[in-house]
DNA sequence: TTGTATTTTTTTGTATACAATCATTTTGGC
DNA sequence: GCCAAAATGATTGTATACAAAAAAATACAA
């Protein structure tokens, strides 16, 4: 039926970078933490074909752990299957990304919202020490896009609401399918840490709707940046 | 460590109402449809456990199929697990509830803003002839339910945002975990029905502001029938 | 050459045996 | 009788063999 087209059989060469795999965690989680970790690196592109035996056989486990793993990235919308034929990594549409950051911006906007009216001042005093640490890696597009990344969660945390802060990760995650992140852009992280200390300032300031709108101009910003890189396939 | 208490070793008597599982389904899809119709019909009980090798025998497959559906029942939410320990079927806290309406309301609102300006007039006119079914099933709380939950899921789908729709799906879902609905309460489902025709009297008129108020307004409602209900244990 | 039937290969789906881990019970000592 | 430590049992975690389905390759005829 569908012909999955051949893809790279090379692995990237270095397997794992963290711990070589505590004894608490299950193997099934290792193989997930490792696939994660190379798609959002981009180790693994979208549309690379994602086989059991290759997988399993990558971090050194059987098929079932392996097969577990890929579970869980399919339920997480990273993997797409058909059945019988097997998965790849997702790639997402140009029609994908404008409802991913839709529905970001809200949710976003509703964790600020909460997040002002919420947070504690442990909370907000993290907060507060990511916006210095964003000023002191300006210059370097990786750092920014994972210090970003920290950021958000903890605004996802500071919103005390579970459901929130689980579809926003999972949202979050998502867009990490793609492959740069918009921090390339020349001029674009100081823009978004001054978007930040706005945000920041109205949760301080236990100012809901200032924050709410603050981090829906953020994040529409945040998609302008996205829509202006243009990406891959479709 | 947590001692999971004892829980009751008979399994409902009924084990298949639908068609016996089409050649089409994978066993694993056809164990997790089973278990998720049993919890969201209530014969499965919050707090219930469930052993892999129960699971499977009651369904009549092996292990991994059924502990495959497992897996997809806890990234659902619908399940817990504690590594080594096995799984229960959520019990949902007071805080849980406020926490899942809190986000609902605010995506129901976005997903009936949305369906006033993309929705297509087969859509109007599928969300039209639920009002008119939901007239004459006032009485039944069960069916009532139903044709809510078929409500819902038609403005979900008349957002065209397939992550809204997604999340959506899941958080009603989430909430199916709660032993009684809400249209057990005399004289809700006639609230809800008046509640709706505002919401697709908004989307009719391309209103969003009005569509997004209707829906807020109807999902408070939904939230204040709930938390009067009360409900299991904590 | 092209279309089609058939075989082969690849890959996922499933069953099952075994290992690891945690909870409980039993045993031994005092 | 009570406590600690070892043995037992129950249950999940993992490996692997086999079945089933789909895709690809091959053979063969028109």
């Amino acid at each position: 039926m569908n012909k999955l087209e051949a893809l790279p059989k090379a692995w990237p060469t270095e397997i794992t970078t963290g711990p070589p795999r505590s004894a608490e965690t299950s193997r099934g989680q290792h193989v997930y933490t490792q696939l994660t970790a190379a798609i959002q690196t981009g180790r693994l592109q979208p549309g690379t074909r994602l086989r059991e035996v290759e997988i399993a056989a990558w971090v050194g486990v059987s098929r079932t752990p392996g097969r577990e793993a890929l579970k869980r990235l399919e339920a997480d919308g990273l993997a797409q299957a058909t059945p019988h034929a097997g998965m790849t990594v997702t790639t997402l549409s140009r029609q994908q990304i404008i409802e991913l950051y839709a529905i970001r911006i809200e949710l976003e906007g509703m964790a600020a919202r909460l997040a002002a009216q919420f947070a504690t001042d442990d909370e907000i005093a993290t907060l507060q020490a990511h916006l210095r640490a964003a000023e002191a890696t300006l210059d370097d597009a990786a750092a920014s896009a994972d210090g970003n990344r920290a950021f958000h969660a903890c605004i996802y945390r500071a919103s005390h609401n579970r459901y929130l802060l689980q579809t926003l990760d999972s949202l979050s995650t998502a867009l990490a399918l793609l492959p740069t992140t918009t921090y390339d852009i020349a001029g674009r992280p100081a823009a978004a840490l001054a978007e930040h200390r706005a945000i920041v300032e109205a949760i301080w300031a236990n100012a809901a709707d200032e924050a709410e709108a603050a981090a829906r101009t953020h994040m529409q910003g945040a998609q302008r940046a996205r829509l202006k890189l243009g990406f891959n396939s479709p």
